[in-house]
DNA sequence: CCTATAGCCTGACGGC
DNA sequence: TGCCGTCAGGCTATAG
């Protein structure tokens, strides 16, 4: 599940529940899920520190420890955090658990282990080194950016704005709302669209991307254009009421609207 | 540069 | 009720 708008929500939560509290214990059960670090040296990293801050690109979260270095949190597609109070042992989900001194605790649980948790120093670098391409609701992605950001690619365009090289936080089902907000052939070839398409399909983007956001990824409070509600087996365009098409693209499952979605420059 | 495919892992669902 | 195949919103590696 967790694409851009859903791990910008899940930053928001983290930041009101978790944050400058003293960790008190750590419990990690996700051997497979930890990158480049060992469950010892993470628990020791976190333990009697506490939380400063958190970023956000793409799809990463990125959580400061006060003392040094961030933790690093991807949702891959079954990623969640639950901040509360209790007793309870962890779930069998739970790959991560800090406990706070004040008797709460952060879960991250995650049922498929496609995620993963891991450390880094700084976080620009490591945005670098994975090659992540830019965050398209940084105030920085204008326009230009995201020619940029097309630039010399070929291909559909579903693929390429799923591509965390090309932009970063974008994934299938965004990929389908963003490509019928901005009534555009989910198969149209990259290097084929007109710069007006461009620039409307950058309004779509952020658009959708700010909307969902403020919708607190909750399909019942999204706009009614939105495509996601119905976005399901025999599910019908919110704009024209024809039955949605179901398609691959790019290896993914696709919803669009044949009769609105007819453009392809 | 691109596509298609398989695989990582688990749970939900439909058909028999 | 149980078993089995299929599918799922992420991503990577491989081959072409």
């Amino acid at each position: 599940m967790p694409e851009l708008p859903d791990v910008q929500v899940l930053k928001e939560y983290l930041d009101s529940t978790a944050l400058h509290q003293r960790i008190a214990d750590v419990t990690i059960d996700a051997d497979d899920m930890l990158e480049d670090v060992s469950s010892r040296t993470l628990k020791s990293r976190l333990r009697k520190h506490s939380l400063r801050s958190t970023r956000r690109h793409g799809k990463h979260l990125f959580v400061e420890i006060a003392g040094d270095g961030w933790l690093r949190l991807h949702f891959g597609m079954t990623g969640e955090l639950e901040y509360s109070k209790g007793e309870r042992e962890p779930g069998a989900h739970v790959r991560l658990r800090l406990d706070f001194a004040n008797g709460f605790h952060l879960d991250y649980r995650n049922t498929r282990k496609l995620g993963q948790i891991g450390l880094v120093d700084d976080v620009d670098e490591y945005i670098e080194q994975a090659g992540l391409g830019p965050d398209p609701l940084a105030s920085e992605f204008d326009l230009a950016s995201f020619r940029q950001a097309l630039a010399g690619r070929r291909g559909t365009i579903k693929g390429a704005l799923m591509n965390q090289s090309a932009l970063a936080g974008i994934g299938n089902i965004y990929a389908d709302e963003i490509l019928f907000q901005a009534k555009l052939h989910p198969k149209a070839k990259v290097n084929r669209l007109k710069p007006k398409t461009v620039e409307q399909l950058h309004r779509s983007l952020q658009r959708v991307l700010s909307r969902a956001i403020e919708a607190r990824v909750d399909p019942e409070r999204f706009p009614d254009d939105f495509l996601l509600p119905h976005r399901d087996a025999g599910g019908s365009c919110p704009r024209c009421g024809r039955e949605l098409q179901k398609t691959k693209v790019s290896g993914r499952t696709t919803y669009y609207c044949a009769s609105d979605q007819r453009r392809r420059t």
